[in-house]
DNA sequence: GAGTGGTCTAGACCACTGT
DNA sequence: CAGTGGTCTAGACCACTCC
């Protein structure tokens, strides 16, 4: 026996799919779809669920159910960190000129706002394992946030630990009113020493939490992608650990490997 | 008002995060949930459905609603690029030891099940784009499954599109019985005078559709991450186009970025 | 067979949007 | 204010699992 929710579902997923049904297109209200169908109301409702998991209709609340406009804004690229890195050691009024974000969003950064938490904690045992210290040693836990002005949601959430004895020489990166720090971590890691040789990136991806939902402003039916960086420095010392927590339907992530040529 | 749904499940969203829920451990029912909380079994559904799409729960028809154990399984990482295109010229007997899948996976030949189809056809507009040849251009599509012998779902689903022109002069690589073929597709390039020089792979994260849920058996509450990836030679053109699909919580993607020393 | 989740109803009332 | 989606009920019947 056929699920008569499944069938309105894929009727409409069909519709949607071969452009009857219009990117921004209004569907055709609940009462009135359950009457084309002779179901009732919560009928219609499951079936339009599973479309709004699958990230095809927006739902608003009185005013209709819409077929989502699918959307790619920025691209965040592999050779940010080598360009990051060439600009550790330039003078600061070329640091200053632009970070990472505008160069990824192509936006000037009179139109992003930046937000920066610091913290100081003791390593509980993931993280003292990931950094091959001890537990309990004491840790810097960087929080930051970027949006554009004009939005209210961030383009991601990052989270930035380092270990405090091997920066703690340079008073000036504990304290977050330094931020933004031109130049980026790998400029901060410069000034206490620290060089960065290479860079592991490590994703995965899953549905957003409802904390990360409301953070990022995310609708029912997008993913989200995790990214686990870690920074090695020339003497394959872990010098950063980073977590960032990408919206999967906003963002893409680019990367190039150059092979060795024949 | 507080809505009776949605504080039931953080309810139990939290007693799923502090461990008073384990993984593994099965929930009241969902007549005894609605008992506990004096509400309807429907309402007690609607919570159930919230957590079951963040992937936090497993409903087991007929059997009960269990805490879901994470996992993750397989690697991809991008030295893979470079220790295919070194096979591409080594002797047979070499390439065919062991391919992508058995290196990524751990598993050998005989744990693995493959499965190949290929399908000419004229360039649509998108893929025209894609590789710069006019609309209509012979295009090889080639489809690729590969699977644990002793489960049901394969790892992930990938699709290549090759420009038949291209590759013709080696008759060979037109019949998909030789799949699998040893060595991958950088040595099938290779026996017709192509060497890649450089990769580009481009990820974004969504929900399933139901039919990639299908295909890969996928449960509720999880994403695919969709990784586009495009080959260079050294002439700069580009000599192929992949997609694969893969699940996201069931494979971590690895890129490690080697930076030049000051 | 007992217990579980899955589907569906008919209708009520509420909350939000746009005119 | 009319129309939309959001929440919730009380109960029916079905399908599946496991003992």
């Amino acid at each position: 026996m056929p699920k008569a929710y499944e069938e309105i579902a894929d009727d409409l997923r069909r519709a949607i799919r071969n452009g009857e049904l219009k990117p921004g297109a209004r569907l055709p209200s609940e009462a009135e779809l359950a009457r084309q169908h002779g179901r009732s109301v919560p009928t219609i409702q499951n079936a339009l669920r599973l479309l709004s998991a699958e990230g095809l209709i927006d739902k608003r609340h009185g005013s209709g159910t819409f077929v989502r406009r699918p959307r790619t804004r920025a691209i965040r690229d592999n050779e940010r960190h080598q360009w990051e890195k060439d600009r550790a050691r330039m003078p600061e009024a070329t640091r200053a000129q632009t970070g990472a974000t505008e160069r990824e969003t192509g936006l000037v950064s009179g139109d992003l706002v930046f937000f920066a938490r610091y913290r100081e904690l003791t390593a509980p045992s993931d993280l003292a394992d990931a950094f091959g210290v001890p537990e309990g040693t004491v840790l810097l836990e960087r929080t930051y946030r970027t949006r554009h002005s004009a939005e209210t949601a961030p383009f991601n959430l990052v989270t930035s630990y380092l270990v405090r004895d091997m920066i703690a020489a340079n008073p000036d990166l504990l304290d977050e009113t330094n931020e933004p720090w031109p130049g980026g971590t790998q400029n901060q890691l410069h000034t206490v020493g620290i060089e960065v040789d290479r860079i592991e990136e490590r994703f995965t991806a899953r549905p957003p939490t409802p904390e990360e939902a409301r953070e990022l402003d995310l609708p029912a039916g997008t993913s989200v992608i995790l990214l686990r960086k870690t920074s090695y420095d020339i003497h394959d010392r872990i010098v950063d650990i980073t977590a960032v927590t990408i919206p999967g339907d906003r963002t893409e992530l680019l990367f190039t490997t150059h092979l060795e040529r024949w």
